[in-house]
DNA sequence: CGACGCCGTGGAATCGATTACACGGATGAT
DNA sequence: ATCATCCGTGTAATCGATTCCACGGCGTCG
């Protein structure tokens, strides 16, 4: 692959002056820009990247490292923050750490490895030392849908808090009254706090939520299922079941039928994360739609600023109801959002 | 952060004999190892994979560059890529095409500036003069699910015709005759090749293929849709659509919904590319299913091959039918694959 | 006892770019 | 006419690794 001294030769000119030509630097001769540019055709010249980056020591490039590219939600975060990196003159490198911290440590690690100029971490776990490690270490670094509390970087995030009140609130208009959730790992913010949030609606109109009705997952669709299943075992089974991401609803769903139960009639179901798929489940699943798009913008921007020596802001955006037919009623907000 | 003459001055040796260490060449005394070792931990040294890069020639990372993200087909092949690639130490770097040529041109671009060991191509079109100098360029390539006539490059791919001539008897066997398929882009293989394939299958039944039966897609969503639209606005509508991916499906489903039609009592639908969300659809969707995993490891293992100066094998693997309730009848073979 | 070979090590070239600095020639101001 | 300035260009250092080659010391063999 010719290099830049094969264009230089070419162009009879010194590798400087390609340099700048190809940087577009002023101080450069009309006559010896079009030598440079003649050669740089002729030879089918590219200049090499990896070079650069080692002279320059800037990748232009983001890591981001995403807990389940299996995850609807996650996948389109991701084709987001790519157009937005893209727009500000990045490449995006995805790590998939499917939901475990050793995976996610590794890519972290390879990412550092390739000296990529930022950081866009969606942590599937509390933060090993390897995270604190790179945060303190300088790297700039934005959390995005999920953080870890103590590490002090900006945080793009979508708020359920407002939507997850609508969303208890439309299932006691509808009579429901023992709702039951399926929680994300505790080790997840995006885990505790959409429980929380939960607890908190539940008890303003006056409900109580036991302890048999949190069921343990861990944003799987296995997890779901089994959460499910013993909820559906219990004496007095809920009403209601609330997945706190869209497998773990998925996962639901399977247990439900399994047991021969239909959604709504004999049981609701609801979910935190909206996707495409939910229009057309039997039945469509009412659920909590993050605005994805522009979390992925605010998330590459505050990224980008970081690195460029700007001061970053971190960003909470309002999630929203989207009611559809699996709580039961009619759905009265029929957006399918695609 | 810390480089290698840091390492060397912390150890009192010279960058070579720690360059030595790192790389485990036999000629190190176990003195100068351990006083090495030392330093690297006391500076938490990790070497730069780009000035590595530039001096050997490889970055052991593979660049795939898919038609898709958002089609769960696509990711969930990238995760099944990156599964095996970093058992055979690379890393992966995904480009995402959105099934737009010139997007995947760009990504093309920068994966070989970046100097990457090798390519994966899922082609969104029929070829672009770059991909073509890529290929002959001597950049290690191979194509994976689609590819392009033309370009000699190892193609790891599934053959769906077995399975479309299933679909085809068992569609024929429930009693309908008029069965319409929405295409992919004439421009890619697979668009071509699922058509070819239903046709001849038809012929085998003694069943006609009308044009008006043939609906022109590109893989997305919205174009299902207007090719269902299209289909159900005929005189003599068909009683079956065979959509040529997943995506497409979803498209068919919405329009068929919107006309206020039910499946599969008013038109009976089946896909291409089986995904887990078929299962959960209304009703479940009769799709065939590439063997998704299989196809990644080999093509992984056929680009290594390529890589590292083995001769690489083109791998043709069978898809299968899987038969759920989308096209009437009693779902006599309920797999659900997950 | 001398020569040869091997082992551990360091010096320095190298990969392909960017960029500080120097230099010669032209231009403009005084 | 003289000097400062500016412009276009080239030389060479540099980024952080790998690796060829040379060298000194030591063991072995003839």
């Amino acid at each position: 692959m010719a290099s830049i001294k094969d264009v230089a030769a070419e162009a009879r000119v010194s590798v400087a002056t390609v340099s700048r030509v190809l940087n577009s630097h002023p101080s450069v001769s009309e006559e010896a820009r079009t030598r440079v540019l003649a050669a740089v055709e002729a030879l089918g010249y590219r200049p090499n990247a990896v070079a650069r980056s080692l002279r320059t020591a800037q990748t232009r490039t983001l890591g981001l490292v995403i807990s389940d590219v299996l995850n609807p939600y996650f996948t389109e975060l991701a084709r987001f923050v790519e157009e937005e990196a893209r727009a500000l003159g990045y490449s995006v490198i995805i790590g998939n750490a499917d939901e475990r911290p050793e995976l996610q440590d590794h890519h972290i690690r390879t990412l550092i490895d390739r000296r990529i100029d930022g950081l866009l971490v969606s942590p599937a776990d509390g933060g090993s030392p390897l995270m604190r490690d790179v945060a303190l270490g300088g790297t700039p670094m934005v959390f995005v849908d999920r953080w870890i509390p103590g590490i002090d970087v900006p945080v793009v995030r979508a708020d359920g808090t407002g939507a997850v009140k609508d969303l208890v609130a439309h299932l006691h208009g509808l009579g429901h009254r023992r709702l039951a959730i399926i929680a994300g790992p505790a080790a997840t913010t995006t885990g505790n706090e959409r429980v929380e949030a939960f607890r908190e609606a539940m008890r303003g109109l006056g409900l109580a939520l036991p302890d048999a009705y949190i069921g343990q997952g861990d944003f799987q669709a296995a997890s779901g299922r089994r959460a499910t299943e013993r909820f559906l075992a219990l004496a007095e089974p809920p009403e209601v079941v609330f997945a706190a991401d869209n497998l773990m609803a998925l996962g639901a769903l399977d247990a439900i039928r399994a047991r021969g139960l239909r959604v709504p009639d004999d049981i609701a179901l609801a979910a935190f994360d909206d996707i495409p798929w939910f229009v057309h489940t039997d039945p469509p699943v009412t659920a909590i739609a993050q605005p994805t798009a522009d979390l992925a913008r605010a998330a590459v921007r505050a990224l980008a600023d970081l690195i460029e020596g700007r001061t970053p802001q971190s960003v909470t955006l309002p999630a929203r109801l989207v009611v559809r037919r699996s709580c039961g009623g009619a759905a009265t907000n029929q957006r399918s959002d695609r």
